[in-house]
DNA sequence: CTGCATCCCACTTGATACTG
DNA sequence: CAGTATCAAGTGGGATGCAG
């Protein structure tokens, strides 16, 4: 029984294309892009600021685990990319807000379908894990 | 003139959530899968298995770029999240087949939102490091 | 409060060579 | 062909202290 249809995908179509242009890094979305959202403290941090705009401690309390440095460092990159727009308040005690661009809103939707994955998919990827760190690698031995 | 409507979306709603559970690595679908997606490597393999099965040099010359050792490394962990699946052919020089499991290919829908959004979003993206580069930080000094 | 600079360690990654 | 082993280099990230 067929696990799934062996349909063209449109991803295998891009694929070929990327492959053909010479995996340039500077032209390959996927490199330039998905790093940064693996980046470990970017994608949250965009899904931090999905709900309002927040200031430098206010993030810094959202996410607990995060040192300045690398808060810092992210929002910058955000910031750089043009996700992410950064509004000074000269008050006395400086405060400084973050808040997503129209850009940064456009990449919420694409993000939350693949958290929306990830969640669905949570279970059964800790069960795999489970089953494959217990030994049980079920690879197939098929015959010659 | 506000840049967006401030929507609740389901993402702020999740990370409210996840907050609330302390953000507990083990429990945090971002964190585990999130950063397995930014792999650098293993987004790229799932693509280049989205349109057919590969033998393990016909994966490194689809991704001229990856040494042997993170090849077999990404593939270990792919397989190991139950991703992709290895099928061992005892011929005489020994084959090995990788072909994206029904939960690999599950994968492949939200990972193709993500990228095709940064297939859109690419040139804006450019357009605002070389910006940002140029020094065009753009930041709004509000009135206090 | 919001950052930047420095130091430093750990992990990741690549290169190379070797094995079944 | 499909890996593994070892070593060397690069990089990410935390801790701390200082500055505007």
């Amino acid at each position: 029984m067929p696990v799934a249809p062996p349909q063209k995908t449109p991803l295998a179509t891009q694929f070929d294309e990327w492959q053909a242009r010479g995996f340039d890094a500077n032209a390959c979305p996927v490199r330039n892009v998905l790093d940064r959202i693996g980046d470990k403290w970017t994608s949250l941090l965009i899904v931090a600021l999905a709900a309002k705009p927040r200031r430098f401690s206010e993030l810094h309390r959202a996410v607990p685990d995060i040192s300045k440095r690398m808060l810092t460092q992210s929002l910058r990159d955000l910031q750089r990319d043009g996700l992410v727009t950064r509004h000074v308040f000269p008050t006395k005690p400086p405060s400084v807000e973050y808040r997503l661009s129209p850009l940064g809103q456009s990449a919420l939707g694409p993000l939350a379908g693949l958290i929306d994955w990830a969640e669905r998919s949570f279970a059964e990827i800790k069960a795999a894990r489970a089953a494959f760190d217990a030994g049980d690698t079920s690879e197939q031995m098929s015959a010659a």
